[in-house]
DNA sequence: ACCTGAACACCGTTCAAGT
DNA sequence: ACCTGAACACCGTTCAAGT
């Protein structure tokens, strides 16, 4: 049996979590799974927040940036919320795990913050703009991925087919008088199929506000 | 002494969200602070998913709208987002309300959606680009003000501004090797007072982003 | 250094019962 | 219709103690 160790627990919280939720991520759940006892885990982690810091970190640690003063800051800022974005697809307990932390205290967070902050500084935008931006774009790209992804456990195809297909429903039965569009456009609005269409553009969208600012300047 | 109403309940719990944060509303403390058995709550909330839904609908449901065909989308779009995010100032609380609950179940965000997705469509975007672009402003616009926003509890000035002067430290004191721009940058990255700025550049970026897609449309 | 056991103060919720 | 009382199965966390 090998030891409990703070990376095993933080892996094990990520499954629990990525598989039933945030919410099913518990001390004393952990505990069991790990075949230990509650307090153990305290030995590792000072509290509760601090397991939730280490997963926000575990999920954002292998982004690997590398800053680039030969290409565009436009397509390195683009490559770096695409890695957001496919990680937090990939991972569904993500987006929860990342607005539950603050995330001054997830140092892997702070090394994409601070790579994002050089590309807004070299597109020419000032101090304070540059944290604006930053902020807008992290916080942006968390919650358009994660807002189009199912976080509740991994259910099978067809649960999901049904959950999807009951929320038509619902939107179809609602007073048209009051809420004619989202009546009328039930299908699409449900409709989550292309997640590729989704996440460029959702990309596209982000970087075109900022390309649109950064041009005023220029201007 | 005034019995036991729905609203009441709701509006408890909203003082009780904005003062301490969501995590303090309890269905024992909000009963205890309205001189009632926690069990009475139960009466008139199935749950509590569903008292923190009636939080939601609360927040947002003397919003207003009123679709005017005269005057441009870009205005209303703006005028909509703008109330939601002055919204999220006046209530610490409410993006944690709004990010915990199924938006679909909230009557008072599917008349903005609605709204929302009307005046998509009379921007020529397609029924799908509608919907991407509605969930977009609205996340959006929610974690951006939001984000702004120091939800923990009310805290008297001088506690705010010492809380402010300690993050500010702690960038500083970061390896500037790993961390070059967030140590150069530690006091704007801190600053909090132009949240009127913050405000107008973020949903100027929001807006930028989406007419900048509908000119592609156009052209 | 690393883990256990017992205890404390909290949760949400159910169910039967009161008025 | 509206509320209470007792109980159940959970939480996070502390503190002293074991090895």
């Amino acid at each position: 049996m090998g030891k409990l160790t703070r990376e095993a627990v933080v892996e094990r919280a990520l499954e629990i979590g990525d598989a039933e939720g945030l919410q099913a991520v518990t001390i004393r759940r952990l505990a069991q799974e790990l075949g230990v006892t509650p307090m153990a885990l305290y030995w590792h982690f000072k509290n509760k927040e601090q397991l939730v810091v280490g997963m926000a970190d575990h999920l954002i640690e292998d982004f690997e940036i590398t800053p680039d003063g030969s290409r565009p800051w436009q397509e390195q800022l683009r490559e770096l919320v695409g890695r957001l974005v496919r990680m937090l697809r990939r991972h569904p307990c993500a987006e929860a795990v990342l607005e539950e932390v603050d995330k001054m205290e997830v140092p892997a967070f702070l090394r994409v913050w601070d790579t994002a902050l050089g590309l807004a500084l070299r597109a020419r935008f000032g101090a304070r703009e540059s944290c604006l931006i930053t902020r807008y774009i992290l916080q942006g790209a968390i919650a358009l991925a994660g807002g189009s992804v199912e976080h509740r456990r991994c259910v099978p195809d067809e649960e999901r087919a049904e959950h999807v297909r009951l929320k038509r429903v619902r939107f179809q039965s609602l007073p048209p008088d009051t809420y004619p569009n989202i009546v009328r456009m039930a299908v699409p609005l449900t409709e989550r199929g292309d997640a590729e269409l989704y996440d460029t553009f959702g990309v596209d969208l982000l970087l075109a506000g900022i390309e649109s600012m950064a041009a005023r300047l220029d201007g």
